[in-house]
DNA sequence: TTAAACGTTAAAGCTCACTCTAAGTCAATC
DNA sequence: GATTGACTTAGAGTGAGCTTTAACGTTTAA
């Protein structure tokens, strides 16, 4: 059993946000202590991982909250889980595609400008050594 | 020389954007029509392309307007928008790099839950044949 | 020449994903 | 038993990046 505080430390959200979570349905059926503590499992851990993952690779919240609602539902909706997470799947494949087309551009900005650099440099040392 | 529609449609982003980055001093000098018309030249279309580059890597507004006052400021700044490029390059980089280890785990996901899919289908198919 | 289509501005409003605040409760230590 | 500090809630506030609105001016085709 972990408090807010561990789940915090070992996922790097804070308190704040992993009640915030839990309020937007992204985390569902946490235990709580006699006093009313959130007390998480290594379950809830677990989902809190797949949760981080879809959230990092571009997934919104909402459709987040979707998937765990789907969960919740059981079996019957394997379905339009693999459906979903098959469709995430290609886009995150696409966005890393048009990262990488983007990373192209950018590399031949810094060269281009290193470029402009080196001759502006040049030029200034150039006149360094007219001058005296 | 383009009207804003034009540019709208050549880079995707609505005539409402284009003047709010105008007034976020992401694109600045774009040229006016004696009715007060904005008219784009090609150039204008160029940082415009350089501009929607460093968005979709990631980079905020913020980050690109001080990248375009670098640049308005002249040649003596080039080293500075060498470097700050250079930095977003290893950061593009990096979230590639982030994207491809995620993608990993989507893949073993999408695995998982076909495998609970096809166990269920499996058994409900077992299911209707020992029925009847 | 008039209507519609498109342009202008300033400013308010919206969504997302948090982030913080206030007012109070609970647990552990001195 | 008092203090410290972590926890609770509901709800307000924040910042980024648009998006819409209102009120009005300009262009252009019929």
């Amino acid at each position: 059993m972990y408090s807010i505080q561990d789940v915090s430390r070992k996922t790097g959200l804070t308190a704040h946000t992993l009640r915030y979570y839990e309020k937007e349905g992204l985390i569902c059926g946490v235990e709580r202590s006699l006093g009313g503590f959130r007390q998480y499992t290594d379950e809830d851990l677990e989902s809190l991982g797949l949760i981080c993952c879809l959230k990092n690779t571009g997934m919104s919240l909402q459709e987040i909250a979707r998937f765990v609602e789907l969960t919740r539902q059981g079996d019957q909706t394997l379905e339009e889980r693999v459906a979903l997470l098959r469709q995430h799947r290609e886009n995150v494949v696409q966005r890393i595609a048009e990262m990488q087309n983007y990373l192209e551009k950018v590399d031949w900005k810094v060269n281009y400008f290193s470029q402009r650099l080196k001759a502006y440099e040049d030029a200034k040392q150039d006149e360094a050594q007219v001058q005296p």
